[in-house]
DNA sequence: ATGAAAGCGCTAACAG
DNA sequence: CTGTTAGCGCTTTCAT
């Protein structure tokens, strides 16, 4: 900069005022700088920059598993409301570790970011507490931070859970069981919510030996789904609570040689791309996955502009899909509705 | 910091000592740093700490597709080395557009961080160049920057295609497409060389409308099949160059009710966890992405701590992984083969 | 409209 | 073993 300045003549100052766009510049000095910052081709330091200011254009993301598709789809909005705004991003992956949550949520503080949007591993994460508390904007994603005054951005997961499984009793199945995910996680404990609440809606009993607890990975998916199976009186439908442990269950009854819908049927939460090309053609409950991204980004993005604005919760809705994983039951016959692929 | 040497009666040295481990520190007063540093739970600003130091804990990624499974799985290979050596990413998502590569590249270079991991949009990328230029160490990753001296991680893109052309042709296929990537990406090239090869090999022509030129996106997967579905001649095989493009073509395929193998076989280039559990499950070449990611963080580390270190490219290999999406072609009757689910 | 100078929080050279 | 001090590159008063 220093040289910039030199070149053109000016002091660091002005040169500073330029690359700011400040007014009560006059054109000539301007050109002058600006043509000298291309001679050079000169590159702000924006860590200088950032130590001065206190203030960055740095977002950062602190995401549960950059392996599942769901979050990589919610990262692309983020990404995209970023870059458009001209941010850039860290990111994390906690992998689901609250350790590695707590390490990261350091960091991102020490690195001073603008602002962090977290899908946390804890609902009481005590660091997630502490970035709050220190007034960087946060917003948490897909999970609520229970007793925490955040701004959230979230799925309607009992309403989509209750979907999922109301579809499944309305087309005769009475044996229906749930692959949860982690108690920890307000998602999980609320999609199990959502799928209480259609079976006892129906009258239907909410059967403990049906109700598995997984951890939202694919691995957990097959076993839980295998020992389902392997019940005596096994279950006529799953409904899976997260896109990762829907595959699981997916592989698992293929492995054992079953069909898919005439000796189970199955509902996955969160639709993917490859959801048509399944074998059969998979029912799923949709997440407006991008939107997330963008509305979580643009939350936080509005809480940057003004961090005494008050905190929201927007929760978006998710659809039905229906597909061919789930047949029609009628007393022990299963046909196939054939919807859409 | 300030605080914490007032609390714990030292200069702000001795605390800056202590917090970079350095020796010849008693224990005494560490031990009293330490607990004043509690006490006041102080956070060490590391943008100040970069500014001085000149030198980041923090690693760049510019990736094309923040989309597509085949990178975020790289990601996480990239990611968990990262965690490993206490570095964070900076993580850009180009999108194919030269434009973004460029500016994220340039505020890689503002943030100063200690080394890129880049796919480059186009082989001759010049903010690439001019990173690379700037001493900076880089490494590209699943696809070569020609005439750059840089190290590199790829896969035997040209094996990986002969092996999924033969792999069809020994079934007995002889009107195999192509669905290729972007010219300006080397590894469209590379897969579009093996597919030629394995075709010349086995003294079969290589037919022009045969091959079509995709983008690496799951849309153009569809149309270009369904263009190839449409010919007066079709092919009787496709082999679909990325995992995203596999996925369109198997949508355009069942969306046309064709039955895979019988009416179409098809290979794809990347395997997916939910490869198996696909109609049919589906016959690809397999990269090993979580490696990649491993491989290439370990060799940005390295040139981070000795950058006269002499490049090096590492070409990882692919694998053949058959499923049942080909069948065996014998006169006009195919027959399925069954090999693994 | 522009320049001089202070200072953001840290580390490292030097001194003691 | 520890303190003093300079300075990383920028932005921003305060002058002029």
């Amino acid at each position: 900069m220093r040289d910039v300045a030199h070149l053109a003549g000016v002091s660091t100052a002005t040169v500073s005022r330029v690359l700011n766009n400040h007014q009560h510049i006059s054109e000539d000095t301007r050109s002058k700088v600006i043509s000298a910052i291309e001679q050079l081709d000169y590159q702000l330091n924006r860590v200088a920059r950032r130590l001065r200011m206190e203030r960055t254009q740095i977002l950062g993301l602190i995401i549960s598993d950059i392996a599942n598709p769901f979050f990589t789809s919610v990262v692309r909005g983020i990404e995209d409301v970023a870059y458009e705004n001209e941010y850039s991003l860290l990111l994390c992956n906690s992998d689901e570790h609250p350790a590695k949550e707590e390490l990261y949520i350091r960091v991102l503080m020490g690195e001073k970011v603008a602002g962090v949007i977290i899908s946390p591993t804890d609902e009481n994460s005590t660091a997630a507490k502490a970035l709050i508390e220190s007034r960087i904007p946060v917003v948490a994603m897909d999970r609520r931070l229970c007793h925490l005054d955040v701004d959230t951005v979230i799925v309607d997961n009992v309403q989509g859970a209750y979907d999922a499984v109301a579809h499944l009793i309305r087309l005769g199945h009475c044996r229906i069981a749930l692959i949860g995910g982690p108690v920890q996680i307000t998602t999980a404990r609320e999609r199990q919510e959502g799928y209480e609440k259609a079976l006892r809606n129906y009258g239907l009993p909410v059967d403990e030996t049906l109700v598995r607890v997984g951890d939202f990975k694919q691995d957990s998916g097959s076993c839980t789904a295998g020992e389902l199976l392997a019940l005596d009186d096994p279950p006529t439908a799953i409904f899976a609570a997260n896109n990762l442990m829907t595959l699981g269950a997916l592989n698992a009854i293929h492995e054992k040689g079953l069909n898919i819908p005439r000796d189970v049927a199955i509902v996955g939460f969160d639709d993917m791309p490859w959801a048509p090309s399944l074998d059969p053609p998979l029912t799923t409950i949709s997440q407006p996955t991008y939107d997330m991204g963008r509305t979580t980004a643009d939350l936080l993005l509005k809480k940057i502009a003004d961090n005494n604005r008050e905190n929201v919760e927007i929760k978006l809705h998710p659809t039905l899909i229906v597909r061919r994983s789930c047949g029609l039951r009628v007393g022990k016959e299963v046909q196939t509705v054939v919807v859409q692929r």
